[in-house]
DNA sequence: TACAGGATGTA
DNA sequence: TACATCCTGTA
């Protein structure tokens, strides 16, 4: 087991019940939640399991992907999977030596895969949160943001009220059953977000990217987020880090014409949230960010394009 | 509902 | 200084 208290009940996978009973609005939703924060890659499968705990493929989950210590992948993460022609479903006999050993090739590509979207994401949501990846790290205003953060992705009712005055390390200790005694709705789901964060910080311990400039889509302004983690963030700084993750963010935010610096902000409240919640203003509203917005105008770092159109901004300097 | 911009408060 | 908040007014 890669994780103290990592049971075989932890592990977050998209076939989880209470997912299926209670979130299967994302499914048809528009802006339903970066599947890739939830530790799945957008590939529509429909059983890859998170890491670190010993899940083996069965025949009612094929899919499920074991990952144990032993396996760990040296090298994280790996962003794309080499050809393979051979696919394990459609092993239709018995497996030779030969396809099995293809197979068991094209899983661990997979997992590595999965493994290093995780990974990714969470790491995106440390820059937006600005907090340690590491929840022992937390303080209690970290997990506070984390808390507002897991309601917004996994669109929770507000349970973080319940989990005051308590730090990252306090988080830690609880197990699945003090969570639900917490939140008797929601703390499974809360477990399991809190168990892919500290499964990643665990991976990233043993396994630290080798050049996590590499990872990024674009490194002049990742470098702006990396390099001064603890300087307070520019809203229009905020507002590229998500246009750089279209994977995550590109049903709230796009560019129009990235070469231009026009970008299409498509879900208002969406990204107003997530500027309050990176500014702990619970209060932030699209009006107020708007409004900072156009205080960019004087400056020249914001504008409207030349036709103007609604939710439509150009940055003045484009990329 | 988005937009523009003035005024004021805050860290 | 860089917003956050509140406001009036326009489209």
């Amino acid at each position: 087991m890669g994780t103290p208290g990592c049971t075989p009940h932890s592990a977050v996978f998209i076939s989880h019940p209470h997912y299926m009973d209670t979130r299967t609005d994302w499914l048809d939703e528009d802006v339903k939640p970066p599947r890739s924060l939830l530790g799945l890659p957008d590939f529509g499968w429909s059983g890859v399991c998170l890491p670190y705990c010993d899940r083996i493929a069965t025949e009612e989950d094929p899919w499920m992907l074991r990952m144990t210590e032993g396996s760990a992948p040296a090298a994280l993460p790996s962003r794309t999977l080499e050809p393979c022609s051979i696919k394990p479903n459609q092993s239709q006999e018995p497996s030779s030596g030969m396809e099995g050993q293809m197979e068991e090739r094209y899983l661990e590509q997979v997992q590595t895969m999965v493994v290093g979207e995780v990974l990714k994401d969470v790491d995106t949501a440390c820059k937006l949160l600005n907090i340690a990846s590491d929840p022992l790290d937390w303080s209690c205003a970290h997990v506070q943001k984390w808390l507002l953060w897991t309601e917004h992705l996994y669109r929770l009712p507000q349970v973080s009220a319940t989990f005051q005055e308590l730090t990252g390390r306090d988080l830690c200790s609880m197990t699945e059953a003090d969570f639900r005694q917490r939140s008797t709705q929601f703390g499974d789901v809360l477990y399991a977000h809190l168990d892919i964060w500290r499964s990643a910080a665990a991976m990233k311990e043993r396994c630290p990217p080798e050049d996590s400039k590499s990872e990024t889509d674009d490194d002049s302004w990742s470098d702006v987020m990396c390099s001064y983690p603890s300087q307070p963030i520019h809203l229009w700084q905020f507002l590229r880090e998500l246009l750089l993750k279209p994977h995550n963010y590109s049903r709230c935010i796009r560019w129009l014409n990235k070469e231009k610096g026009i970008f299409k902000i498509e879900d208002s409240a969406h990204v107003a949230r997530l500027w309050g919640i990176r500014k702990n203003r619970p209060a932030m509203n699209y009006d107020k960010l708007s409004r900072s917005i156009r205080q960019y105008y004087k400056k020249g770092i914001i504008r409207k394009p030349d036709v103007s159109r609604r939710l439509v901004y150009q940055f003045v300097h484009p990329v």
